[in-house]
DNA sequence: ACCAAAAGCGCC
DNA sequence: AAAGGGCGCTTTTGGT
């Protein structure tokens, strides 16, 4: 049964699809009573996951599914421009003032079951409907997750998080001072310079004061600090390192993101989600940072009290998805355990490092150096594979689109982009117009090489977490547990980054979510791969602070 | 005073 | 000769 929701002033309107007679305008309220009640097996069919399921999240209900209007569309339109897009699917806008101007044209319930028609004729139309259909399902299914996510929150100790700053800054300055760490090393830095009145943090007065100590450098930047020779670049590094934490995930940091703990809600992260933010379909989020905390400060997140987190980490997705998408059984055999391993214990390759690295430069399109040497080995190891990353890139050179395995598109090169091209085919292109039309296309082609490998590695992803999710909602709920998570005592994600899964679950069930998380990566192969012999390894462990795993 | 771009660096 | 994909965020810079 499908459930249509459209948001209108007084609240929401429903229906069942289908069903003219089955329809009603009701407060958030009441709609929360039968979404827990007559509801509860439903599909929800909306417009906005983001904005219509957190009054339900905050009312404490879960729904079981969903399809996200916006997100499908957004996906379909890509893939072939529809007509006219209804006002009420449009992208909310970033800035809140145009926002505001823009008149509220609210969605009838007849809009909406025509908009799920349209979609299913659009869908039918492509090459693998199948395919489009499950990439539709999951990203839809990735929108609740990330409302979920933001809802429930990361368990996050600002205690801990202090004693991680003052550990390597010192304790936390008056507003305006510098930490007492980075202040020494600043002194250290401008007396080896001959310096003394050195702004570190302007990367021009820091170049100036570099060169004129002797040192011959381009940049300011850490890779080409790390290559000289001098007593300065130690205590450098060190500050910039410093500085960089300060800044990023420093007091301000936590004091913006991480709510202070309350007696009804313990310390939480929270952050925004954006499922297909990016072009890929890989997710973006907005605020905190949250696809960028670095390792150092992950120490901080921390399990309640009685609970764990489940840390998964899918090991080297993007070749294995390319093995199984290219239908190369050799690489697909190479990646029974590590694949990078399975390359050298091939004799494909003679160290693990040689094959990470002829690896990541057939899926980006690196050519330097020890690449090389060893992308000619990998092509004839793996015809198949490589054949298909080269392909995907010579498309993209030519300004067509690609696709991913469940059939999200390339956007087109822009108007420039064909310009550039289209003057450089002419016949009195310049040579400088030549070679600026050849760097463009290969530019174009590395990204569209790189986006079947990281966009069907996004969706094996979602499909992973969509199977999860479903998975760990069927669990009971865990009775005695002392934790304020929501949920209801259920384990939940709480993080998810590209390949990564953190779910937060009572310790008693721990072991058993942990064979979920694994199980939810084989059936996630198979969804999307169906018998080719591709495996989807993870590296798994079940620790009490993030900073354990891995 | 305000804004956009660039530099730099964190993550995958 | 050199040539690596995708992001978000903070600070500085360079402009109006």
């Amino acid at each position: 049964m499908d459930v249509l929701l459209a948001p209108d002033s007084s609240g929401v309107q429903a229906g069942v699809l289908g069903s003219p007679t089955e329809r009603a305008s009701l407060s958030w309220d009441e709609l929360a009573v039968r979404a827990d009640g007559e509801w509860a097996e439903a599909r929800w069919v909306w417009p906005d996951t983001a904005s219509l399921y957190p009054p339900l999240l905050a009312r404490g209900v879960r729904v079981p599914r969903c399809l996200d209007l916006r997100l499908t569309r957004t996906i379909l339109d890509r893939i072939e421009p529809g007509d006219v897009v209804p006002v009420w699917l449009e992208r909310r806008e970033e800035t809140e003032g145009t926002l505001l101007d823009l008149p509220r044209v609210e969605a009838t319930l007849d809009d909406l079951a025509a908009e799920v028609a349209d979609q299913a004729r659009r869908i039918a139309q492509v090459r693998d409907p199948e395919r489009l259909r499950l990439l539709c399902a999951a990203e839809s299914a990735g929108a609740l997750i990330a409302a979920e996510m933001r809802a429930d929150g990361m368990p996050w100790s600002r205690a801990r998080h202090d004693e991680i700053l003052a550990d390597r800054l010192g304790p936390r300055p008056p507003a305006g001072f510098r930490p007492r760490e980075m202040d020494r090393l600043a002194t250290e830095i401008a007396d080896l310079l001959q310096a003394p009145r050195l702004n570190l943090d302007s990367p021009v007065a820091l170049l100036k004061a570099l060169r004129r100590a002797g040192l011959s450098v381009e940049s300011t930047s850490k890779w080409e600090l790390r290559r000289l020779d001098h007593p300065v670049v130690e205590p450098l590094l060190a500050y910039k390192s410093l500085a960089r934490l300060l800044a990023a995930n420093g007091w301000a940091w936590l004091d913006a993101w991480v709510a202070p703990g309350r007696e009804d809600r313990a310390d939480r992260f929270r952050t925004d989600y954006v499922p297909g933010g990016v072009v890929t379909g890989r997710w973006a989020t907005s605020g905190g940072g949250a696809l960028q905390i670095p390792k150092s400060v992950r120490g901080a997140v921390v399990a309640d009290p009685g609970w764990r987190l489940v840390v998964a980490d899918a090991a080297q997705i993007e070749p294995r998805v390319l093995a199984a998408m290219a239908r190369d059984v050799a690489l697909a055999t190479a990646g029974r355990g590590d694949l990078y391993q399975g390359l050298v214990d091939s004799g494909v390759v003679d160290t693990r490092d040689h094959a990470k690295i002829g690896m990541l430069s057939a899926l980006y399109g690196g050519t330097s150096g020890e690449a090389g040497l060893l992308l000619p080995r990998l092509k004839r190891a793996y015809p198949k594979a490589v054949g298909y990353v080269d392909r995907a890139a010579a498309d993209g050179e030519r300004g067509q689109v690609v696709r991913t395995w469940l059939g999200r598109t390339s956007p087109p090169p822009g108007s420039a982009w064909r310009e550039v091209q289209d003057r450089a085919g002419q016949g009195d292109a310049s040579d400088s117009d030549e070679r600026r039309a050849r760097s463009q296309a290969r530019d174009w082609g590395r990204f569209t090489r790189n986006f079947v490998v990281q966009g069907t590695a996004a969706e094996w992803a979602l499909c992973w977490m969509a199977g999860l999710r479903r998975r760990l909602e069927a669990l009971a709920p865990v009775g005695g547990s002392t934790s304020l998570a929501p949920g209801r005592g259920r384990p939940h994600l709480v993080f998810f980054l590209h390949d990564e899964i953190v779910v937060h679950t009572p310790a008693e069930v721990a072991e058993h979510v942990r064979d979920l998380v694994v199980e939810a990566a084989e059936s996630a192969g198979r969804l999307m791969f169906g018998t080719f012999p591709i495996t989807f390894p993870l590296d798994v462990a079940i620790v009490e602070t993030y900073d354990q795993a891995g």
